[in-house]
Formats: structure tokens, C-alpha cells, sequence
DNA sequence: TTCCTTTCGTGGTAATGACAACATATCTTC
DNA sequence: GAAGATATGTTGTCATTACCACGAAAGGAA
């Protein structure tokens, strides 16, 4: 447990490392490692509690019967996640928390969160608090998950995740968490429609892509507009 | 403004109607009427308050240049809306809130809520404790949207849909708050291929539907597997 | 009632993308 | 470096669905 890396996370901004410390044991720190490709949570598990990736990344994803995974966001080192079902005792989870990397995950028991407990830590508020944020933030990156995926074309889509993303990096060049596979996934597309289209789009000029390295060539890409109207 | 009424919204359960009553001007409490059509919010709105609808209804929906129309959610009476957003000061929208009724919607200023004021209401905790429940709920929600679109197929996506509501109203009698326009956006299909897949799935005995009554007639509905695996 | 508006179902056509099958490339591990 | 595994690009076929256009039905207002 590392209080100053904490600190740096949304859940814990703005408190004390050495608050956090002592926070520790009242708010039921747990840690736990988790090999590239297990599960942290599985589809119906209940009364879980809000994790922390401390270092590797986790994958949100929902499986269903015919085999087809979507994947509703990735979350990498300081990233919180599970916390909207920690908050509701008796929702069971609709998705699975996979690693995607070999990762180590802090778990906070929520109920302790919300339980203010008599002396020391004055800071569960504070906590609270920034859980508002990051329940926010998330709502809105599922948000933009839904616009990512709105368009019926796959270029559409396409199109609506990169320059989203390169005006979050600032830049035309940008870098993605996700592989061929988890772009589609991502973007509810299949893979090799993805690759087809991501070549078409190149011969139009307007991207260029390496592995998860993509460079915007034209400023189209965000003009790319309906024929008249 | 009605105490009582608020006391039964998620954002002011658990607590007295008198001390919402007190809260009202330190919360920064603000109604307005919207006629139906018209818009509370419209993407790239800053800094917005949270929306409570008071009576009426309020549609969260994205319109894109294509014309595109999304809808993320639709909220009634004692619902909250608007809530991430807030929370996020420097996010722009990026969706419309629409009055889809003639609609009375009570803003409160969040600002106001996390600065926790001296004397008289000890409630703001209480309020920021039910900010987090609201935001994990509606984060559940956008993630079952995401889910219901997440099948390529409209005879899928429907089943994903209809069923869930189904279990939720504890019947195989449902009614669903859309009419056939409202139901292809939230699905993200077509609204005439939509009604030619539900003559089909009525043909095949699946289900009956009048306006927005439906009525699950087969078990399959759940069960509709696939081929073999 | 009648007129007007909105909602809903149907038909036909074209296009998009899913799916499967394969080739190439890249990475890992020994 | 060789060999296996994984990731990516390519091609072709077929099913699904978007799109357009129309008519029927239902709802509202005068």
C-alpha cells in the first residue's frame, strides 16, 4: 500500500498520505494480484467492493451467450472500478472485470466507506466526495462509449472514438489501449470488417496506423459530413 | 416545492421533508417549466445544475450532424438528470436533455451541496451519500443500454431489452415509456425495420405488442439460444 | 363529424457489415 | 534462430438492415 500513489488517485485527491495510511484498516484495505487474463469479477457476483488497479489494467466487458464480448471500458493504474455496484448492495454485476494485464488490485469495502466511524478519519466525507467524482466521470465515459458506438457505418464509429481521443491527447498522433480485436469489440463491430475498413481509410488518406498507434492525416475526419443538408 | 414529493426521490431519501424544507435556499433550489419539445439542456452546455423532474419527463438523447438521433435514457417523475455533468465542472455536454411531456423540473446548484455550509444543515452529507447512489444507478443504466445494443441483430437487441423490463415490472405485461420512434433510437436501429422485426417475432409467437403494451408470449424469449455451442 | 398531424406497418432495393477461411506478420519462448 | 502462438490483413459470400416511399391507422383540434 503505497499512501502517496493514493493520493494521486481520483478516489483519494486531495487527502492526506498520511491520512491514508490511516484510513487503511478502517476502510478494509485489500490487496490482491491477478494474472494477465483472470477474472476479478464474474457476471452475478453481488456485494462487491470498489476496486483500485495499482498496476496492470482491467477490462469491463459483458460476455453473452453467442460468444459476443462487448467491451464498455478498460481502466489502467489508479483507475477505480466495480464502485457503481459496491453502491448498490443487491445489483448483481451484468459484466466481468477481467486483467488484462498481469495486475495487483486494491479493494475498499464500501460500507466502511459510508459507515463515518467515530475518531480519527475525519476524511470519509472526503472520500465520499470524490466517489461523486469518479461515479460522474465514469457515467460520462460510458456516455461517449454509447456515441462511440451510435453510428451505423463502422467508419462512423471509428471516426467518433479517434478524434475524440486525439483531442484528448492533444494531438493528432495518438495511441490507444486497445488491440485489433478489443477495438472491435469496443466499437461492436467485427474484427476483420475493422481491419477492412481501417484500410479503406487509409488509401482515402485519412489515417495512417501502426499496431495501436494512429496518426490522423486530414482534418476531414472530424468534417467528414452528410452530403447536403 | 413540495417536501414530501422530495423526500421520496433518491436524491433526498432518508431525509425529513422539514429539513429539506430548511435546505431549500442553501441548496440553491430554482424551478422552471418546460413545454414539451423543448429543451433543459443542450449539448455543450457548461456547467449545469442538477435537474430533478418535479412532473413531466426529460429524455437524454444525442443528435449528430447526419441526424443521427441517440437515446441514452428517458427520466420521470423524481428522477435526476444532468447530475454528471454537474459534477464535472468543466465537462461540456455532450447530449440534449428534452422535455418529452410538459414538464416542471427543480435545479439544485451542486456547488452549493459539496460546500458543506456552517449552522443549520448538518444534511449535506446526507445528500452527497445519495448523489453517490444516484450516479451508480444511472451508471448501471447506461451500462444496460449498452447492453441492449450490443447484439448485432434487432430481434436481439429487443429480446435484451423486453426481457430485462419484464423482470423489472415482475411481468410478462409490460409497458415501456417509447413509441416506436423512441424504441429504434434507444436501440440504435431503424424504426421501420424495428416494426418489420416485430411482425416477425409476432408471427413466430414470441410476443404481442399494442402501442406501447407488450406481452412476452414464449419463455424462448429468455431462452433463444444459440445453434449449438 | 372532418381535417390535419403524427404514428405505425409494409414493400422493394441497395449497401453495409458479419462470418468464415486463409495468408502474412509479429511476438514469445525456448 | 526456430517454432509455436497470437495478432493482423485480405478476400468472397450471404444475411441483415438501412433507406426510401407509401398507405393505413390513430389521435387531436376545430
Amino acid at each position: 500500500m503505497d499512501p502517496q500513489f493514493l493520493a494521486n488517485t481520483l478516489l483519494f485527491r486531495g487527502i492526506d498520505p498520511e491520512d491514508i495510511r490511516a484510513m487503511a484498516s478502517c476502510l478494509g484495505f485489500r490487496e490482491a494480484d491477478y494474472p494477465r487474463g483472470s477474472a476479478v469479477y464474474l457476471t452475478g457476483d453481488t456485494d462487491v467492493d470498489i476496486g483500485i488497479v495499482l498496476s496492470g489494467a482491467v477490462q469491463i466487458e459483458s460476455n453473452d451467450l453467442w460468444g459476443t464480448k462487448s467491451i464498455l471500458g478498460i481502466v489502467g493504474p489508479g483507475g477505480v472500478f466495480a464502485e457503481s455496484y459496491a453502491c448498490c448492495p443487491n445489483e448483481p454485476m451484468m459484466v466481468d472485470a477481467v486483467a488484462v494485464k498481469n495486475s495487483r488490485v486494491l479493494f475498499v469495502d464500501v460500507r466502511k466507506v459510508f459507515h463515518t466511524c467515530p475518531a480519527p478519519c475525519g476524511r470519509h466525507t472526503d472520500v465520499i466526495r470524490n466517489l461523486v467524482t469518479v461515479s460522474s466521470r465514469k457515467n460520462i465515459r460510458l456516455s461517449q462509449r454509447i456515441l462511440d458506438t451510435s453510428s451505423k457505418t463502422i467508419r462512423g464509429r471509428l471516426i467518433s472514438y479517434l478524434s475524440r481521443e486525439a483531442h484528448l491527447q492533444g494531438s493528432r498522433e495518438l495511441s490507444i489501449p486497445f488491440d485489433r480485436q478489443q477495438l472491435a469489440d469496443y466499437l461492436g463491430v467485427d474484427r476483420s470488417a475493422l481491419s477492412k475498413e481501417l484500410g479503406k481509410m487509409k488509401r482515402d488518406g485519412l489515417l495512417d496506423c501502426r499496431k495501436n498507434r494512429f496518426t490522423i492525416r486530414s482534418a476531414d475526419l472530424q468534417l467528414e459530413l452528410p452530403p447536403d443538408r
